[in-house]
This record gives C-alpha cells, sequence and structure tokens, in this order.
RNA sequence: GCACCCAUAGCUCAGCUGGAUAGAGCAUCGCCCUUCUAAGGCGAGGGUCUUAGGUUCGAAUCCUAAUGGGUGUACCA
C-alpha cells in the first residue's frame, strides 16, 4: 500500500480546487501522535509564493480537502502545519486487505528493470573472514528487497580466482595430490604452507611460475588442476552462504577469470575511442580533473582490476541489459569505483541511462575501536565468527529444558545468526560500526532478537486462541489507529529502502513497529476475560498482520523467525 | 600535498525530500506479574547536535571555512 501516494493525491486534489497552481510537497509522518497521523507542510514555504499568510494558504487548503473517505480530520497548528488524521474506517479495511494478501498489499513495480547487485566477492586463495560479511549480507539484502518489489534481479558474485598466487596454490595442490582436497579444508594454513614451499624451495618456486604462464596461456591439464582448487574454495564459500542463509548460488558467480578473453578488447576499444594514452610504459585513460589516471595494463602487458570491472561493467550492462548496476563493496574503494564508472560511460561502455552506484560500507571495529581482529591480530575467519554466534546463542537461551536438543540447536542457529546478520544491518551502512556480541544478543532494544521474540509472542497467542477469525478489524483507540497506520506504512518503507540501498531503514521500521506492538500489547488485552467478541476479533487481525509484517521484513533481511522461544 | 567520509546524551546509535519542545537502547533511579511469554511495559534524570559564519519564515539536516578523527592516493584486488 502505498500509503503516503494516496493522502498525497487528496492534498494535490485540494490544491486544484483552491487553484493553488503548485505542485505539492510531500506529506510526511506526524512527529507526534497529537499532531495526528501525517501532516503537511508546504504551506509556508508557498507564503512568498502566492504573498500570503501561511496560515491563510493552509486554511485555504482545508476548506477544498476531502475529508470523506482517506483523511477525517485536518487542523491548522503553529506557523502553518496541517495535522492530518487518516479515517479509521478506511486505515481498518486496508489492513484487513494486506491481511489477506500474501504480499501483504504491497505492489509489485509497474516497470521493473533489470538489476544486477554485484556482492560477497571472495578471494579464492583465501578464507572467507569478517571483512566479507558486510558485503554479502547488506548485497544479499538489496537483492532479496527488490525482487520483493518485483524488479528483475541479477546476482553476481565477482570471486577473485585469478592472478599470480594461483600458481603457486596449484603446484602445492598437485603435489599434495588427492590429499590436497582434505588440506585444503583450511586455506588459511593451505596458503601459507604452499607460501613456506615457495619462499624455502626453488625447484616449487620455478614451478609455481610456470604455472601461472601455463593457466594463463590456457594449458588443458592446468586449468584442470585450477578448477579443482576453485571448486573446493567455492564449496566452502557456500558452506558460509549457508549458514548465513544468503541466497549467492554457483549460478551467481561471474569469477574474475569470466572476463579474461575480453580484456585485450577493453583495450582495443578504449584505444579506438582516443581515449587511451601511454604513461610511463602502461596504458591509462586520463580522466579531465583527475590527477592520477586509470591505469588499465600494465607495463608488462599485464592488465588489473580496472580492465576486469571494465569488462564486467558493459557485460553486466549490454549482455545482461542492467538498467541499475550495484556494487555493494568497502567505502575504501570509493575512488576507483567513481574512476572505472565514468570511464565506462565516457568510453561508452554502458548506456547514459544505466544507474552506475557503489553501494559502500564502513568497516568492522572491535569495542575499542580498532577494525576488528583476533588476539593476535589475524584475520577472523567468518565461519568462526558465525558458529561463536551460535554458541553464544545457545547459552542465552532460556528453559532449555522445554525443548529437544535438535530444537535447541535449531533455535540457537536462527537466532545467533540473525542476531549477527540484524546487528550489521541495522546501522546505517556508511558508518564504521562497533561489533558487541552482548548488545547484538540482546533481547532488549534495536535486535533480531527483540522482533522474534515480539513474533513468537503473538504466534504463542494464536496457539491458544486456535479457531477462526471472523469478522473485522474496528480501531478502538488511538493506539490501535497508531499500529494500523504503522503497518501500511510497509510498502512506502521499503521503496525509500530500496532507493537509498539502505536496510537500516527496514530495521528502524520493523523496531518502530514492534515497540507499538508491545504496548498495544499491554494495554489492549485480546484473548483475556472480558473482552468482547468484535475487539477479539479485530485485535487478533491486528496481531497477525503484525506478525506477518514482521517476519516479512526479517525475511528481506534474510533473518528467519520462530514460533516459540 | 590533494580527494573522499565522519563528528548528535556517559556508551552504542536513529533522525528520510529543511519543519513544531532533537529521539531510541544501554547504563543510573523509581513503578507494574493470581490475568494472552516480565526475554515485557510505564516513568525520571541526562544535550551549546564539534566550532564559526552563511542561505531560509524555519537548519542536526543545505552552503563555506576551521578543528578533530578515519580512509584513499600510478601499474595488488
Amino acid at each position: 500500500m502505498k500509503l503516503k501516494s494516496q493522502i498525497n493525491h487528496v492534498i494535490k486534489e485540494a490544491f486544484s480546487k483552491a487553484n493553488i497552481d503548485e505542485e505539492p510537497i510531500s506529506v510526511s509522518e506526524s512527529t507526534k501522535p497529537e499532531f495526528g497521523d501525517y501532516q503537511f507542510n508546504g504551506a509556508m514555504a508557498l507564503s512568498k509564493k502566492l504573498r500570503k499568510n501561511p496560515r491563510e494558504i493552509a486554511q485555504q487548503i482545508i476548506d477544498n480537502l476531502d475529508l470523506t473517505h482517506v483523511i477525517v480530520k485536518a487542523e491548522i497548528a503553529g506557523p502553518g502545519f496541517i495535522n492530518l488524521w487518516l479515517d479509521p474506517l478506511w486505515v481498518a479495511s486496508l489492513c484487513e486487505t494486506a491481511r489477506n494478501d500474501e504480499r501483504l498489499s504491497v505492489a509489485k513495480r509497474e516497470s521493473p528493470i533489470k538489476v544486477v547487485v554485484d556482492y560477497s566477492g571472495p578471494n579464492m586463495a583465501k578464507q572467507m573472514h569478517v571483512g566479507h560479511l558486510r558485503s554479502t549480507i547488506i548485497g544479499d539484502t538489496l537483492a532479496n528487497l527488490l525482487t520483493f518489489l518485483g524488479d528483475e534481479v541479477i546476482r553476481q558474485n565477482h570471486i577473485g580466482d585469478w592472478g599470480t598466487q594461483f600458481g603457486m596454490l596449484i603446484a602445492y595442490l598437485e603435489e599434495k595430490g588427492e590429499d590436497g582436497s582434505v588440506s585444503l579444508k583450511d586455506l588459511e594454513q593451505f596458503y601459507k604452507d604452499a607460501k613456506g614451499r615457495f619462499d624455502a624451495d626453488e625447484d616449487f618456486a620455478n614451478k609455481a611460475r610456470e604455472y601461472v604462464v601455463k593457466i594463463q596461456s590456457g594449458d588443458a591439464q592446468c586449468l584442470e588442476l585450477w578448477q579443482k582448487f576453485i571448486d573446493i574454495s567455492l564449496g566452502h564459500c557456500e558452506e558460509v552462504y549457508d549458514k548465513l542463509n544468503v541466497k549467492l548460488t554457483r549460478d551467481d558467480v561471474r569469477a574474475e577469470s569470466f572476463y579474461n578473453d575480453d580484456l585485450g578488447s577493453v583495450i582495443k576499444d578504449l584505444e579506438t575511442k582516443g581515449t587511451l594514452q601511454e604513461s610511463d610504459g602502461a596504458q591509462c585513460v586520463f580522466l579531465e580533473g583527475d590527477e592520477i589516471p586509470v591505469i588499465v595494463q600494465k607495463g608488462d602487458g599485464g592488465y588489473l582490476y580496472a580492465t576486469t570491472d571494465l569488462s564486467a561493467l558493459r557485460y553486466r550492462a549490454n549482455t545482461l541489459g542492467a538498467k541499475r548496476i550495484s556494487y555493494v563493496v568497502d567505502a575504501r574503494q570509493g575512488g576507483h569505483f567513481k574512476q572505472v564508472f565514468r570511464v565506462a560511460k565516457e568510453a561508452g561502455f554502458v548506456a547514459e541511462d544505466v544507474k552506475l552506484e557503489h553501494i559502500a560500507f564502513g568497516t568492522m571495529m572491535d569495542k575499542g575501536g580498532k577494525p576488528f581482529k583476533t588476539r593476535d591480530g589475524g584475520t577472523v575467519k567468518l565461519i568462526d565468527l558465525l558458529d561463536e554466534a551460535v554458541v553464544k546463542a545457545k547459552a542465552a537461551i532460556k528453559d532449555k529444558d522445554e525443548y529437544s536438543e535438535l530444537e535447541v540447536e535449531d533455535l540457537a542457529k536462527i537466532i545467533g545468526i540473525g542476531a549477527v546478520k540484524y546487528a550489521d544491518l541495522s546501522i546505517n551502512r556508511e558508518s564504521n560500526y562497533i561489533f558487541n556480541w552482548d548488545k547484538m544478543l540482546s533481547f532488549e532494544g534495536n535486535t533480531s532478537l527483540y522482533m522474534q521474540y515480539a513474533y513468537a509472542r503473538i504466534q504463542s497467542i494464536f496457539r491458544r486462541f486456535d479457531a477462526d477469525i471472523k469478522g473485522g478489524i474496528i480501531i478502538g483507540d488511538a493506539l490501535e489507529q497508531r499500529l494500523a497506520v504503522m503497518l501500511l506504512r510497509f510498502e512506502d518503507v521499503l521503496e525509500r529502502a530500496a532507493l537509498d540501498a539502505a536496510p537500516n531503514q527496514i530495521t528502524t521500521y520493523l523496531y518502530d513497529l514492534v515497540t507499538l506492538f508491545m504496548r498495544f500489547y499491554e494495554q489492549n488485552p485480546i484473548l483475556k476475560e472480558g473482552v468482547d467478541e468484535a475487539t477479539k476479533m479485530s485485535r487478533l487481525q491486528l496481531a497477525d498482520l503484525t506478525a506477518k509484517t514482521i517476519k516479512q521484513g526479517l525475511d528481506i533481511l534474510g533473518i528467519q523467525v520462530v514460533n516459540r522461544l
């Protein structure tokens, strides 16, 4: 339900009836309950243009306002605010409709576009570490969100599977023979061991160098070994994705190596466009206003990641047909993307109307505000972090004896992983954030547990009720009105979050919703003695729609709910 | 040097296209379980929104500068 646009429509009608020849600004949610459900603040801004007192303009708008269905009451306040109250009957019927709709009345885009979301992008030579967490879950959320809203989302996992270190790794894999896959379980160690051999043994080092050349020249046997290495390594990533409840699959992989055959033509095409310049032996593109050029080919003829990204950009825009290409990558690469995007547009690799965006995010910090590391200064493996989350979640579950061992296991996974993801997604993605176990596994405040708890409480009501709901929703008091309006805002929030690629707008909304529900739940009994049938049925429906909204919201974030907690 | 990002309560953070007395959670202090999950709810205290200018009827929000912090900066990705 696009609630805001419905209200805006009524305002717009009032404008034309009042012969105000201006486009009204959008209404906004009221800052306080006393100020109604929504407020229109556009009268003040018109004061100068219309050369009229803002309160007079506000009155003029109100005089022409249709108060028969959407808006039921309008009041002027302060210098010229117009406070708007929505019709409880209208709100109630919209909630009923939403509750009975699989999509909770969230419309599918009328004109969906193809969107490429590039995220996760682990390096195959190393184990996934905490640095990959944010890209993976923010990207997945964005992909889920756009899919839900009806866009055609193409997930792209741009894995790092190319480069000189692979010669060394493959040489070592060959040396280990069949045992290779076993020792590869710990990629970090495998890498260290291979490096050790490389540094210690000249023969091995030479072999490794030979392999690099062989792979790049397409030697079949080498490529087979390389492929084996990538398969195993990717398998490890998939284990992490599975734990994280992230939807990336092998079909989404378009590795760096995928673009190899196109890199020569990228250079050639840049040359044809006349944008290429040689500088210190390297092939560069100098952008107007930039001191530092984009190097697309090294002095020794090798290509760089800018070259691969250019190739990927035109593949995505032209072959895949994307109209929006979103890179969910660490903020530190902002400069790189700015340059590459410009080169791609200026060279005509990507049409002007294709939206290229870098969905930047900040770094994960420890409690002391330093980049997140292990005690001895190493990188924290993502899989270890997730396992720890599950262990900690298990320890936090109260009344464990009420569940079977298997149930505790499942519960701990859902709670622990949800906590890690929610903590990350609830922070404005562009700022750095402090990783804190105690805070994320708390039931208090804006956490996944608080949402899951609210959901479970509602399910508990329905287990107890265990019958069919009859009748409709009747808004009985101001709190129910607020809850109902909040529920109807869902689509507006999702649309906004999609536009800004901001998952925390969803979490903020869910938190507000749940907080409101908890208050409603305390004050407005549902199944208790003395609640008349019609009220009971109405409140059950509000509770049900709340639960469905929580579930759908968390689902977009890739977080599961439980029926009992 | 240059560029980008950040600065809001003791701590961690919201604050959307500029709007009314700047909001949460934690921590501190009170209150509410014979009654739908108290892993909850209600209330209190706590702020020169880094500083100085500017735009505006109106600025935490937009512009400029300063200060403090972070990041990037020619052949790694």
